[in-house]
DNA sequence: CGGACTCTTGATTCGGTTCAAATATAGTGG
DNA sequence: CCACTATATTTGAACCGAATCAAGAGTCCG
């Protein structure tokens, strides 16, 4: 009998199989640090990778729980509604980040979801997930690490709503994106937005005219290319002084 | 040879031994839904009951990571310091919660934690509570629940802090605890804060100045009653009206 | 093109902060 | 117990940062 693996190696004209292993978010995402042999496992219980396009919902409040998602490629927020039907988002995820840990604790998730462009996710069914717990201790290890991960980056969230000015909270966004682009092997000082100015503003608990406001101050001083969405941060050093609130910011 | 535990019921004089079977909290803290055995187990693997005087830490930023913490009694508040040296209060735990979730990911403490009032504190080594895992499914599948509703908890401050005003803000904060309280088996509509003025605007991105208005302004329309800490919430309807944003609340 | 968004910029307003001062409360030691 | 001090809270007045209101310009896309 042939070995398949082989065979798919070599007929390299045909599209790979979707899976962790040829993932490049495998070192970031749920699998990482497991061997072949687990990663296997863990790709048998995947149930599908779902194509979710730009402005798509992939969950809203309310849905009943049963899976997590993996981001494959691409870009969601999360958000909450309050009862006047506002939204209030929460988080922009990318690819190798997972969502839906909210739900685990009363079976329907919390918060809605949308792709802020052309997206895909590996549907995670949680009780399948919990039985590969026991199997794989690596792989719950790691689940509890990016459990954790999510309430230190929510906690960090409050301290700039809490506690931050207005060009604080902005060269802290841009940082925090600048940082996880760079952990992908993108670079950490030129990328685009995937947010409108409106999102970036209810993140931050600002408004689109505070947001334009800021674009423009931080490109007059030099410390940000601007076109479009396109950014491009030309004094990283200062964004981080002034995120961590080291230094200020002239108003003009 | 005679049976320990009977001896220990029969005794009623001498103090119970400190244990998860015998503390209140059990319905609601890390053992729920265990049974004795696995009850015991649990409690074969708890370090120490520890005392924290008020005012004291518990634990700081940047200490090595090596147990969670259950409140057995009393209350604290977990803080971030910025750069700057200013704290942001992101939560305050009362009896049966955990604490050091968030230090899971990178096995440093992200936070600070402080007794708001004279407590105790079950330490629970992390790496054995991992090995109990694997044996009691249960007590992962509530851990789960647990970190999953810490996660939930900082969405809803974050909307709070993003969205809501001032007034909204202390709203929620009142019919928060209160509820909290009634799952405890206390009065919803009447305790005590164990924070001052200035730790509750901390939490709520105001200042003192503006708690201390709101309770005034709060105080006058009938809707709470307060004695220095103590807090009587006379109408709790319109309260959680006003915290939904359903309601609007006169200046005057 | 036209029409719908999205973004920018200016003028004005306002909610909440800051500054300031008075009062109340809790702790501490004589 | 009381005086003394440090700390916490309340209240008023002035100020300021960001929101709101308003108008225009740019951009996307059929």
């Amino acid at each position: 009998m042939s070995n398949p693996q082989v065979i798919q190696r070599s007929a390299s004209l045909q599209p790979m199989k979707t899976s962790c292993a040829n993932c490049s978010m495998h070192q970031l995402c749920l699998p990482m640090g497991l061997d072949n042999a687990d990663m296997d496992r863990l790709d048998q219980i995947i149930g599908r990778r779902r194509r979710v396009a730009r402005g798509e919902s992939l969950y809203r409040m309310d849905d009943p729980f049963s899976s997590l998602y993996a981001i494959r490629l691409g870009h969601f927020k999360t958000y909450q509604l309050n009862p006047a039907g506002e939204q209030q988002i929460t988080g922009f995820q990318m690819a190798g980040e997972l969502m839906g840990m909210d739900a685990i604790s009363s079976d329907k998730h919390h918060c809605n979801v949308a792709a802020l462009e052309d997206s895909e996710v590996c549907e995670i069914p949680f009780h399948r997930l919990e039985e590969l717990f026991g199997v794989i201790p690596t792989l719950l290890r790691h689940f509890h690490r990016i459990m954790s991960q999510e309430i230190t980056r929510e906690q960090n969230a409050m301290l700039l709503l809490g506690n931050m000015r207005a060009e604080q909270r902005f060269a802290a966004f841009l940082v925090n994106l600048s940082s996880r682009y760079a952990a992908r092997g993108y670079s950490s000082t030129s990328f685009q937005l995937r947010m409108s100015r409106e999102d970036i503003g209810n993140y931050l608990g600002l408004t689109i005219e505070s947001i334009s406001r800021l674009v423009s101050r931080f490109r007059k001083l030099g410390w940000l290319g601007v076109d479009k969405r396109e950014i491009e941060l030309l004094d990283p050093e200062r964004l981080k002084a002034l995120a961590a609130g080291a230094e200020t910011c002239p108003m003009t």
